[in-house]
DNA sequence: TTAGGGTTAG
């Protein structure tokens, strides 16, 4: 008979079956049909569906079911998929696993399934473990082609290296692979986040002219980085580039540009937007009307919000829960208690369901408008709600009983939520011991967290009282806690070295000064630049040129050096060349005076160069820069 | 759906 159930009918139910368990009971029951199998098709389906809505437990049950009826040579596109789920759900770990285990279950990873893990690798900043990745695979002999290539520059523009990104744009052809916009995308924007304007847009000039021009969506990335710092203008002069080539705005296109306004401050101009849209044969959708509802609140405009919020219902459009939770912490930013709670109500009454950003904002106004009693009943209504894991909620009311000076309040929450397994983050410490602004009361406060509570202490949690005494530039109490810190298990980090050179540098302590810098690089961190030359301007200006020299010198056999440094292959010219051009992008940067850079420059040249000290440090430069970046990861 | 698109809270 041919009326026999069909694979492919059966991906189609599932795939249409909006509640995933749904599907799966389905799924279950087919199998008692006469003659029927679960092929590769009805099972990729049934995990995907499975995948997108985090049932992992049953997606997991489901893939050891198809490993033993279909060809573990066809799996890839499924382990690809599982790794992709896990790994918008954050659970980088579990997509590790199924990378991991590939190969166990004789599916041999291809270059597709490098890629995939190294790029959830990546954008969850595990930047050394997706070096590692890439490694392993060219040691097995895979080649990377241009997604590998596109996912390594990413990594460099998002640890602020776009010019390291550039540079392997620029060695892809050697390499056997063509670039293409998204490539060539990916390094303009890391230039635009570094806000090196100039680079960028002579970079997006030369992909047009080699006749490479973004597709929108590709476009659309690209200006969104911009947009998001407010930075329009050059948005739109990208825009009228791309125009010319036959490229097309799309609502995504307008949208990203309503917010670029609305973050510039125009939020009337956001609104003309808004309105145009319709010209272009598009229609302004929630996520339009959110956008510039968002921006009337973040400028107090909050009847034009509200305004907004009835004109997109009478256009047919719906507000979703983010158009209420904007509009509710609008009002409730405003002190506007009332109102918000009126719109909170109309909301519900249409079925919405207050969550954890409407309670966050409802008790945030309530502690601001010194309303207490209720912001605590809000807290408690929500933790009944489900919110009982919610880290943002408890950092709320810490910060709101901390502002109002009810301290031993706020510690007692702070006991609370560990005791519901909550663990308090640098947020709740900074809130409890800051948060009322007197810091002659914070050291107390912090030695009665330590023995009362039994507090567990970190680096962080120092580092916060530590700043904020360097703030009032009490360096005296800033030194007792640096100390206390080598007596207990928190070893200061790059960022206590450099909120205690600061103030050094600030109170003129210059020997403090240049002691802590000297320890800090010893200890193997990195100084920034910055710190650098802050000691520097110091050591110049009390004419301790030698001790200056030396720190230069430092500063090259650590490789902390700008990226052209790197550029120089031949180590001979690296030695000499590493001290100046360091100087010179000291006084480009402005981390250095110009007195200090003419100082300097002479000390370099007149120095005789330890030939062997500096032979044996310049090979290091560019891998050392490399390994100390990844530590702080 | 192997790299590349828009909105909310401490």
């Amino acid at each position: 008979m041919n009326r026999a159930l069909q694979p492919k009918h059966v991906a189609a139910v599932i795939r249409y079956q909006n509640d995933p368990l749904n599907a799966l009971k389905m799924f279950n029951q087919v199998k008692t049909e006469d003659g029927f199998k679960h092929t590769l098709e009805t099972y990729k389906c049934m995990i995907e569906k499975l995948g997108l809505h985090g049932k992992f437990e049953a997606m997991e049950d489901v893939l050891a079911e198809m490993r033993k009826n279909v060809d573990s040579k066809m799996l890839e596109g499924v382990y690809i998929g599982i790794m992709r789920d896990y790994g918008r759900k954050g659970k980088v770990q579990e997509a590790v696993n199924v990378f991991e285990r590939m190969d166990f279950y004789d599916c041999e990873p291809s270059v597709q399934s490098y890629n995939a893990i190294m790029n959830i690798l990546v954008e969850y900043g595990y930047f050394s473990q997706a070096h590692k990745v890439y490694m392993r695979m060219k040691d097995i002999g895979i080649y990377p082609d241009v997604y590998t290539h596109t996912i390594r520059m990413k990594s460099f523009c998002i640890t602020g290296r776009p010019t390291a990104a550039l540079r392997l744009l620029n060695n892809m052809p050697g390499q056997g692979c063509e670039f293409n916009a998204v490539s060539y995308c990916a390094v303009i924007s890391g230039f635009y986040k570094e806000n090196c304007q100039i680079e960028a847009y002579h970079l997006f000039d030369e992909m047009l002219k080699q006749g490479i021009c973004p597709d929108i969506l590709t476009f659309n990335k690209l200006i969104h980085v911009l947009c998001k710092k407010g930075n329009v203008q050059e948005s739109e002069k990208l825009f009228s580039k791309v125009m010319k080539r036959g490229v097309c705005p799309n609502l995504f296109t307008f949208n990203i540009f309503i917010q670029g306004l609305c973050r510039k401050g125009a939020i009337d101009e956001a609104a003309r937007l808004l309105e145009s849209i319709v010209s272009e044969g598009l229609t302004p959708d929630v996520i339009s009307y959110n956008t510039l509802i968002c921006g009337f609140c973040k400028h107090s405009k909050l009847v034009e919000a509200e305004c907004y919020l009835h004109k997109m219902v009478n256009s047919g459009v719906e507000p979703n829960e983010f158009t209420y939770n904007t509009i509710i912490n609008g009002f409730c930013k405003a002190g506007m208690m009332q109102n918000a709670d009126k719109i909170l109500r109309d909301a519900m009454f249409k079925g919405f369901i207050p969550d954890e950003f409407t309670y966050s904002s409802l008790i945030n106004g309530l502690c601001n408008d010194g309303d207490m009693n209720r912001a605590m009943a809000v807290f408690y209504e929500a933790m009944e709600k489900g919110f009982k894991h919610s880290i943002i909620l408890y950092n709320t009311l810490v910060k709101g009983l901390s502002k109002q000076g009810l301290v031993l309040q706020a510690l007692q929450l702070m006991k609370d939520m560990m005791e519901h397994g909550c663990s308090p983050d640098i947020w709740t410490y900074n809130l409890v011991v800051n948060g009322n602004g007197e810091l002659d009361k914070a050291y107390e406060l912090f030695v009665t967290i330590e023995k009362e509570y039994k507090f567990s202490y970190s680096t962080a949690i120092f580092n916060i009282m530590i700043n904020a005494f360097c703030e009032k530039l009490n360096v005296s109490m800033a030194e007792k806690l640096f100390h206390k810190m080598g007596g207990s298990d928190c070893a200061p980090d790059n960022y206590t070295y450099r909120v205690m050179i600061d103030s050094y540098c600030k109170t003129g302590n210059i020997d403090l000064a240049h002691t802590f810098l000297l320890e800090n690089i010893s200890k193997g961190l990195v100084p920034s630049f910055t710190t650098c030359g802050k000691v520097l301007n110091c050591l110049c200006v009390t004419h301790r040129l030698s001790e200056a020299v030396v720190i230069i010198n430092l500063m090259v056999q650590n490789g902390i050096v700008p990226e052209e440094v790197n550029s120089i292959f031949e180590a001979d010219k690296k030695e000499v060349a590493a001290p100046k051009i360091v100087v010179e992008y000291l006084l480009k940067k402005s981390h250095i005076t110009y007195y200090s850079y003419e100082l300097l420059y002479d000390g370099i040249r007149n120095r005789k160069l330890d030939n062997k000290k500096f032979k044996r440090s310049t090979s290091l430069v560019s891998g050392k820069r490399v390994a100390n970046h990844h530590r702080h990861i």
